[in-house]
DNA sequence: TAAAGATATGTCAAATATGACATAATACAA
DNA sequence: TTGTATTATGTCATATTTGACATATCTTTA
């Protein structure tokens, strides 16, 4: 569908930071996608800083490797609520979400 | 978490582990539903401090009022997307919504 | 170099979230 | 009261997200 492979390319697009002007987003769509992207990025952090294959990533919060790995990669069919699901998982407080959010 | 909390959770459809037991909350699941509940509130507390209806707010997001009860009643249904996306739509800022989950 | 380990990508049926609608419940004036 | 506006609840077809699997692409180690 071509929906979803415009979602797809603009998610893959992007560099942290960098967001929407490029593909014509409005200013709320560009924060929740670097939102999500900034989540992920600190998820990966947060799981090789504990030394965790994504394997052990993916039991700890019953999922699969292959769904870890789209979390990290910013895979567009990827919700936040796993993204901050998987964050808990590992730990992650509130003060430390807040955070990233905010940076 | 307090015993009023709970039962209210329960009563709104909460399914929390594998049985609805709540003897299995993990820490990770209650704080996932702090978070949730947290953001709803504040949702609704931008809302009207800024004068707008349900209906109002639903075209904001291009949404219905009822999906809108349902993100500030605290619906089991709603995503955490929904919830930071509407956050959004009222001009939350990152530090806004850091704030939120931080609390 | 090759093998092993780890991560990425594509796909799909099942599970979950969605907007929309009808309608009930509540609030708040006239 | 009686209306009128606003919010809550129930339902459902459609859309999106899910874990799982197969397989490809790195990445490291011998």
């Amino acid at each position: 569908m071509r929906k979803e492979k415009i979602k797809k390319l603009k998610s893959k697009g992007w560099k942290i930071g960098s967001a929407g002007d490029f593909l014509g987003l409005s200013p709320e769509e560009s924060a929740y996608i670097d939102l999500k992207l900034n989540l992920s990025a600190n998820l990966r952090k947060l799981r090789t800083e504990q030394n965790l294959t994504q394997i052990e990533m993916a039991k700890l919060i019953h999922s699969s490797q292959s769904r870890v790995a789209k979390i990290e990669t910013g895979d567009p069919t990827v919700s936040l609520d796993l993204i901050i699901k998987s964050l808990l998982a590992l730990g992650a407080s509130k003060k430390q979400l807040a955070r990233v959010i905010s940076s």
